[in-house]
DNA sequence: GATGAATGAGCGTTCATTCAT
DNA sequence: GATGAATGAACGCTCATTCAT
């Protein structure tokens, strides 16, 4: 109970730091400060700074995919599957914004090298939602014929950035830009 | 001039060792080493490492501003002129993927926040050919309604990603896959 | 009586990771977990680590200085003593390998420092038979005249030498090697 | 030059709070502090902790192996040479006794270990002098037909631990002493 | 101007010890 | 009495920066 508590204290902590001053900004001593605990007592829930750094990356990772797989409408059209997955995204991230944060720092850095093989966003137990929509979509031929990972970058690429820039407070975006935003990505995949 | 090609070796030194291994990679005695110039002597040309790093950042900038505004076509269509943009972005980072690794691992660094407020690729002194596009391209009608910040995201941020991609060997990027990449990106932005 | 065999857990853990792994190798954590105790429980039969250090040795040498005791011939000539005693340890650390290299551990540390003044195997209650050894021979003349400690060391120094060779399995001591490098001992001694 | 001296402040350093405190009670900080110069310097001369650890020793190896084979008198009977090598550790360490307990410190622990396997004091490029001794010794039959390792042992033990006692005062081995324990171990080999 | 030896603040990590439960 | 979560001082080591040569 208290575990969890503590815990939670020390993620929390480590990701605000990170996500607002990057892995360099993020000291042990001061994840520990932040959190209100010893040094010590840090390396009690995770085995080292690189396990730390990952689990929170983990966790994030969960929280989206269950976010964005729950009502997931896997029986409608593919359309509507990638309206729903890329709004997701922009309502998940625009609401957590440190969570979005954290995930660049993580991607770009040495510890995410090892996930870059991997689909961003995929989680690794559950099915990939992602893979489907685009072999569904290539066999119904609703969707340009292009390589998985160019059809990816297509479609989330732009949503990605512009939520950075949302975050950052270079752009605004509102329940119709975020429309048109989503809507112009599938202009670009879809035949 | 020997000071002029000395700080090129730092500076190619620098480029290539924090390309391929990433800033923690890179310290400047290895720096130093690797552009065969002493530690010290790398203090005379860049006050401090940001600096340096910086400096670097600036350099890359500066060659692929000037790769994409030779020949730029600005008395032809919007269209034109997008395409020859981007498939300059494709053509100069297939030939320069340190350049592009670089620029990535400076994006998502602390270093890179300072430069996220202003539009990336974008050179201070020069004229902005992306804005100017951006600006042609509303007031002929020809590209839908959007803000600047996501108008260049839907334009660029799929080719920046598939570039990754391309360099880390996970998908190839040949002409046709370019053609077809570039042409979706259009396919967003365009009315 | 629990209390005294969580007492025993504790110090027999404790010398059996000291043995093999050194002092660096034998944490309190470690050394509780393999004693089936609590870290806190420790505490509570040691005042501190060092006392628990220290309490091991007095307890090894209690047992061996019993061994050593038990059966001592002390009506026989000097040289059945002698032999009897260094035979003894010959065989206690034979069947106690964990016993020798504790000792060793201990002796050469900032531990063993502040025995280093008394003699080596020397059980402070009891009558001292080395010493008592010594002086018999000394009287009867039929040991050089040695300061004791100089006598001790020609007498004892190749035996235990010769054991944590046996024990690492640089050399296999059977009866007849034991036979031979006692002698020599005495050899070394007698007058 | 400095460059040597600096070295030699740092092993000096080093050895002395080694030999004095083992080496729990010399930390890097410490040693750079006694030495003169920064933590930081230390790594110039010396990879890690370890090498400059293990190089210490090499250096007193060298030293004492030097010592003890200028003017050993390889021509002469074997009874001469074993004289020779065990008053010579005799005058060594009584006129180094830092260099000893150095030895001692070094010999019993984790990083003794690599070396337990070699006979102690055996310097690996040269001559091994004392196996020369004990093959010339057992082929003309002057001394007991034993393993090496228990005739190293009756020969030098006593001494090593004689010279351990003299440096802690607990004897004074003066010339006559000295002769007096050379003896007895030549007492204790010899046939 | 050029050098690289020297520096020490700062890092990640360990572990003896405490104390609330 | 027994526990083990919590602590933080202390460790070995790195590397940006300086400055005597």
């Amino acid at each position: 109970m208290t575990k969890q508590v503590k815990r939670e204290d020390i993620i929390r902590a480590a990701m605000d730091l990170i996500a607002a001053q990057g892995f360099h900004g993020a000291p042990m001593s001061m994840i520990a400060e932040k959190a209100g605990v010893g040094v010590g007592t840090i390396y009690r829930y995770f085995e080292n700074r690189d396990v730390l750094i990952k689990s929170i990356y983990k966790e994030i990772e969960e929280r989206l995919v269950a976010y964005l797989t729950k009502k997931y409408p896997s029986e409608e059209p593919v359309r509507i599957c990638f309206f729903h997955i890329a709004k997701g995204l922009v309502t998940y991230f625009t609401q957590h914004p440190m969570d979005f944060k954290y995930f660049e720092q993580f991607h770009y850095s040495p510890f995410g090298e090892a996930h870059r093989r991997n689909r961003i966003f995929k989680s690794a137990g559950q099915p990939d939602i992602f893979m489907e929509l685009y072999e569904r979509g290539l066999a119904q031929q609703v969707i340009k014929n292009l390589p998985p990972t160019v059809f990816f970058n297509l479609a989330f690429a732009p949503i990605v950035w512009s939520l950075r820039d949302h975050i950052l407070e270079m752009v605004a975006i509102d329940d119709s830009l975020a429309e048109l935003l989503v809507t112009s990505c599938w202009d670009s995949v879809k035949i």
